[in-house]
RNA sequence: GCUGAAGUGGUGGAAUUGGUAGACACGUUGGACUUAAAAUCCAAUGAACAGUAAUGUUCGUGCGGGUUCAAGUCCCGCCUUCAGUACCA
């Protein structure tokens, strides 16, 4: 029998929790560690073995630190806010508060059971009022604050309304979008309050505005570019549409190139960084712009192959373009009307499936080249994205594929600018090693040297000037929802005006239903009492609404990343009733040092994050502008669904082997009702479903086989297993252990029990090493060389692994201990003790037991790390690969601690050695530092 | 298409970063204990060939080349898988 994990753990989870010893004192004057997991949102199917994964790591960093002698802030919470809650409230009328209380309440309990070090009293939670008060008052902060392209950072927008009383938008140009209005100071000081607040809002850093947004009607909702997968809704995988409403918007677009330089110095993953450089998506190139004849417009276009202005041919335009309709001749305006009717319909999977597609037509509009004057047909083409750049192109046949293929699809010219080149089958769209040509004053320049002239000419002319463009979008804020943190604006006659910092947190409010109003306002407007009192500074009903005292309140909600933007700072000092957290605890946590997290949040949270944390920086309200020192990206463990196949129209199903050259549904079954060895338990599956009560089956050697596939874990898909189960089989030691030796932690992995007897053997086995029958049983002798060899070996190795994150390497290390002790017969206190420590992080249970056994107090604030001792690391002999004139012919084991001249004599000694030398002398023996052992005969 | 990661036994995965490939574990086979089973312990286990045997030889890290005394590891060219992204001008 086993060692009795199911007493042991229950002991000692009771003892951590009644003595509250994870609970961590600050300030200390030891070095302090911050250790942090991607905080879940508590989803009503529970944990599954996939998400303990980085939890696990992540506390074996904060036990190993904690007996490293460091302050380990180690905390864990809830991202309370989100969508199945509401959606079960809509289907329910549960109010989701409940529900997702309820769900905490089944996480925690699972959690506890794995035994991790959580420090609960920081616990947070996104959807708890004193938390989300504070995510309004960053809103809040967001909204008073402009970005200054100049001092590079954000400022409070006093500074902005100084300076507009000063010199109205003169020298603003670089800080706004291209629509700002502009005004000099006696017309800023001319206008009324209202007008001024519509101004601001174009510098604001959370601002309205009339954004393009993607609607899913299913949802009721707006959904971020992130929420949206291939057309269709991340959640639920509805259809989804682009829609023009008013929306609140995260000016993130301010801080594109801090958050794409902050990149190179950031301890992140390379491809995460890299994601969230595309994401960014900059592009360094230069505006042009081309007269339209007969009239007075310019078009402006974005390329970032200006060299190769003299290879334009025509002008393609995005069917959204503000001028499409004014440009449009008489004669084409049919045409162009039913194009972009068309374009309007299709959606965005039609565009993706359709790439191939060319399609486009003629405006009848010629532009005029800023330099050469001829005349340039304008085009409109959905290839052209109006979002992107100026939604407006030139087209260089000879050196976009794109504009090739249009070019040749509708007989437009194509004139070659490149030397040497041959662009009748495609365009030359290398820019190293070319040569322009056939373009006047740019003739013989490369590409860097064509594109500084060209700018600076069209510059001089006043038809163009350099420019960077970003594919990263201004984040839409607003959410049609229920569950989410209330936006603490209210509308004077249209304008939004903050709600009052000291009377935050603006609660929710209790609706009477989740759903969107008969008129199609946000579920908020369903409360009876949501309007903003200015006299008393309070939420009043909306029967009082008389637009002088008592104004109607913003009905929208937050998106589910505004409270997961900042939570790492409340966990610092989560009670603090004045302030986010004290600056004392900022102080002296300054950042998360280790952050563990799947890599799908790398163009969501962590970007976003990234965003509020340079804000909060630029206002000195934290001190690092870095908010994770070190980010790891554990893989995701995915589910080995199991399949029974069905004939169709029948109630039969036939043994996997039975299926070949059939044609048969695949039918998800529960795995827990599926052996190792795939066989189906058919009696069990007859009581899942009563109606497979009926079914046939079909057997191959007496049993039903079942199909496997690795699918991402989903209660829908039936492969979900449950960590409970695990710990009530075996024990959480033995999960913690067996999810880090599955493989490495970044990893993706099927979950897969084969290989768990292993680790649970060897928990069992350590056991029994100091066990005698029952009876603890620890010898006080001194322990064998051979012994302390295996203790400072496994220290060495376990230690090392830890700090390089190689978990599944330190568990082999113990196993490979743990044999070696018992066939040394070793049960020495002195070996037991330090590993114990050693083995704790991995195995804490088992470990405090043994560590009690011993006669001392919880491990957890008492031991103290072992350190291997060199002396009993060095191997006696190491082993040289030895070469003869420079050719490698064997490997030689040489002593460690031999001299140079001993070396020598060792190699003349060896028998293998005499019979290659051949009775010769050699002339030198040389030692090269990369180990080998050269000889010159 | 672009960007990134990865391809090693029957399986999960090791390999001190250029130096004995396959650690550790699962699985499989054989053995011990047992009336029996479970549990536990011991041994073998990349492939092929030769040998009664100890053992020896050859081949082996997706494919094809290259550098080197020496390549899973470095270089060049491919193939495959996974992830992200996509008419981004």
């Amino acid at each position: 029998m086993g060692y009795p994990f199911q007493d042991i753990e229950h002991k000692w989870q009771t003892y951590w929790a009644e003595n509250k010893t994870y609970r961590v004192a600050q300030p200390s004057n030891k070095p302090k560690f911050y250790v942090l997991d991607m905080f879940p949102y508590p989803s009503g199917a529970g944990l599954h073995v996939g998400h303990p994964l980085g939890y696990i790591a992540s506390d074996i960093v904060a036990r190993y630190k904690r007996h490293k002698g460091f302050n380990v802030l180690h905390p864990q919470g809830y991202d309370s806010f989100g969508l199945p809650a509401e959606q079960y409230a809509i289907q329910t009328g549960q109010h989701p508060a409940i529900t997702t209380e309820t769900n905490i309440k089944r996480y925690r309990e699972q959690l506890d059971r794995m035994g991790f070090s959580f420090d609960w009293s920081r616990e947070v939670r996104t959807s708890d009022p004193s938390y989300y008060r504070w995510t309004q008052w960053i809103f809040s902060l967001l909204f008073d604050a402009w970005y200054d392209k100049k001092q590079n950072k954000a400022r409070h927008i006093e500074a902005l309304i100084a300076h507009l009383e000063q010199y109205g938008t003169k020298d603003l140009e670089a800080v706004c979008d291209a629509d700002t209005p502009t005004c000099t100071a006696q017309e800023w000081e001319n206008m009324d309050k209202g007008q001024k607040q519509m101004l601001l809002l174009y510098f604001r850093l959370t601002f309205l505005a009339e954004t393009e947004v993607n609607w899913c009607p299913a949802l009721g909702t707006v959904l971020a570019n992130d929420e949206v997968v291939q057309g269709v809704s991340e959640r639920g995988g509805h259809p989804v549409e682009r829609k023009k409403m008013k929306q609140w918007s995260m000016r993130i677009s301010a801080y594109a190139d801090r958050l794409l330089e902050g990149l190179d110095a950031m301890d992140w993953p390379e491809p995460l960084k890299e994601m969230q450089r595309n994401w960014i998506g900059k592009s360094v190139g230069s505006n042009v712009r081309f007269t339209i004849e007969n009239s007075e417009r310019q078009i402006e276009v974005f390329t970032t192959r200006p060299d190769t202005l003299y290879g334009v041919t025509f002008l393609t335009l995005a069917p959204e373009h503000e001028w499409v309709h004014e440009l449009t001749t008489i004669e084409q305006k049919l045409e162009v009307d039913a194009y972009i009717a068309q374009s309007a319909q299709r959606s965005e999977r039609e565009r993706m499936s359709e790439v191939d597609r060319i399609s486009g037509v003629f405006t009848g509009a010629y532009a005029l080249h800023p330099l050469t004057k001829e005349k340039l047909p304008i085009w409109i083409g959905d290839y052209v994205l109006a979002g992107y750049g100026t939604g407006a192109v030139m087209a260089v046949p000879c050196g976009d594929q794109r504009d090739f293929d249009f070019a040749t699809h509708f007989n437009l010219p194509i004139k070659n600018i490149f030397k040497g080149v041959d662009v009748n089958e495609a365009a030359h769209t290398a820019k190293e090693n070319t040569i322009i040509d056939n373009s006047d004053f740019l003739n013989g320049l490369s590409f860097t040297e064509a594109t500084q002239k060209v700018i600076k000419v069209l510059e001089e002319m006043g038809m163009g000037k350099g420019a960077t463009t970003y594919r990263l979008r201004d984040a839409v804020f607003s959410r049609q929802r229920y569950w989410g943190e209330p936006i603490p604006v209210y509308y004077i006659d249209g304008k939004p005006q903050l709600v009052p910092d000291e009377c935050l947190p603006l609660e929710l409010p209790e609706v009477s239903k989740y759903l969107p109003t008969a008129d199609g306002a946000p579920p908020l407007g369903n409360a009876a009492e949501w309007a903003w009192d200015t006299k008393q500074n309070k939420v009043v009903s909306n029967l009082k609404i008389d637009h002088k005292t008592i104004f109607p309140l913003e009905k929208n909600t937050m998106p589910g990343w505004a409270g997961s933007s900042w939570y790492f700072y409340r966990y610092m000092d989560a009670q603090n009733p004045n302030a986010f957290a004290g600056e004392e605890a900022l102080n002296y946590w300054r950042e998360v040092d280790l952050y563990l997290g799947g890599s799908e949040h790398a163009t969501g949270h962590l970007l976003y994050s990234r965003f509020w944390q340079y804000f909060l920086f630029d206002f000195d309200l934290v001190p690092v502008a870095n908010f994770a020192k070190k980010l790891i990206n554990q893989g995701m463990i995915l589910g080995e669904s199991a399949f029974m196949y069905r004939i169709p129209e029948t109630q039969t199903y036939l043994s996997k082997g039975l299926c070949k050259g059939k044609n048969v549904i695949p039918v998800h079954v529960d795995v827990s009702l599926v052996s190792a060895q795939n066989e189906l338990n058919i009696d069990g599956l007859k009581k899942w479903q009563p109606h497979f009560s009926d079914a046939n089956f079909e057997l191959e050697n007496r049993k039903y086989i079942v199909g496997r596939e690795v699918e991402k874990m989903s209660k829908s898909k039936y492969n979900v297993v449950n960590p409970d189960a695990i710990c009530d089989q075996y024990g959480a030691d033995t999960l913690r252990m067996y999810e880090m030796f599955l493989g490495p932690i970044e990893q993706a992995k099927p979950w897969n029990t084969a290989g768990i007897s292993g680790v649970s053997n060897f928990l069992n086995k350590f056991w029994r090493l100091f066990h005698d029958g029952d009876a603890f049983n620890v010898s006080d002798e001194h322990p064998s060389k051979d012994s302390l060899k295996t203790l400072h070996k496994t220290i060495e190795k376990v230690t090392q692994d830890i700090e390089q994150f190689s978990l599944n390497t330190s568990v082999s290390a113990f196993m490979i201990a743990t044999n070696e002790l018992t066939s040394q017969k070793c049960n020495h206190r002195k070996i037991l003790e330090p590993l114990t420590i050693l083995l704790a992080p991995f195995a804490p249970h088992i470990c405090e037991e043994l560590w009690s056994l011993l006669g001392y107090k919880s491990s957890i604030t008492t031991a103290t790390y072992p350190i291997p001792n060199p002396d009993y690391l060095q191997d006696d002999t190491k082993k040289y690969p030895v070469s003869f004139n420079g050719k490698m012919r064997f490997t030689l084991a040489l002593s460690t601690s031999l001299s140079k001249d001993e070396i020598e004599v060792a190699v003349m000694g060896d028998d293998r050695t005499q019979s290659y030398l051949d009775g010769k002398t050699p002339k030198k023996v040389i030692v090269v530092p990369n180990k080998i052992v050269n000889i010159v005969v």
